[in-house]
DNA sequence: GCTTGTTGCTACGATAAGTGTAGCAAAGGA
DNA sequence: TCCTTTGCTACACTTATCGTAGCAACAAGC
């Protein structure tokens, strides 16, 4: 079993709708939070190995934006150490894969 | 023909390799990049108006924002004024679209 | 002309968020 | 024991965002 953390926080920074949607936009609009998702895609990383991955980006950040993630369920860290998705953060990734694809077309424009 | 604005700048904030997924990721991480691709997803709507469906966010990030987007060919400001998504755009607006279905579910766990 | 109301947009001081460097305690291997 | 790696934090600094106010340009009504 993966370590647990507290429940996800509703009413958060600019959503003062609490509409799902707002909540989760404004989640991933925060910076480093897509692309902890992005990174973990494929396979865990360790808390370094995820900052090299993020540009050697400040551990302070990356340190919030996890525990964030791992609050709203789609993140974990995993007993040997090591963050990972869960499967509703494995979902989620999935949701916004064809990002990808549309970033290749994008820059040709 | 609606008004123009200069070619996007790839080497953007925290992106440093300028692989375009990166740079997207960059982009839409921002403070209410998301939001406001998703509050023009059906409808232009004008600078006044989109600051009321962002929850009355501060002017100054909106048009930061809107500048940027626009740069990027996302957003558009039309003749008549209001600010409206480019066929790009919308196009990007619709791979997160799923992005609603699965808030919808997240709520509920 | 002169208001009245809208548009997109900006200035600016205050506050919150993110950066960069350093370093901690705990756990594991040699 | 020593060395390395783990997740994580402290702290001073810079950047981003907030909130309020207000601008010039344009149009409609009078």
């Amino acid at each position: 079993m993966a370590k647990q953390v507290g429940p996800a926080r509703q009413g958060v920074r600019g959503s003062r709708t609490g509409r799902p949607v707002m909540v989760l936009l404004d989640l991933l609009g925060r910076r480093w939070a897509l692309r902890i998702l992005w990174e973990l895609r494929d396979a865990p990383l360790t808390s370094r190995a995820l900052r090299t991955a993020c540009d050697e980006a400040s551990p302070t950040v990356l340190q919030a934006r996890l525990t964030e993630l791992r609050e709203a369920g789609f993140v974990e860290l995993g007993d040997g150490g090591g963050y990972g998705l869960t499967a509703l953060g494995r979902e989620l990734c999935e949701t916004f894969m064809p990002l990808h694809r549309f970033a290749e077309r994008w820059r040709k424009s």
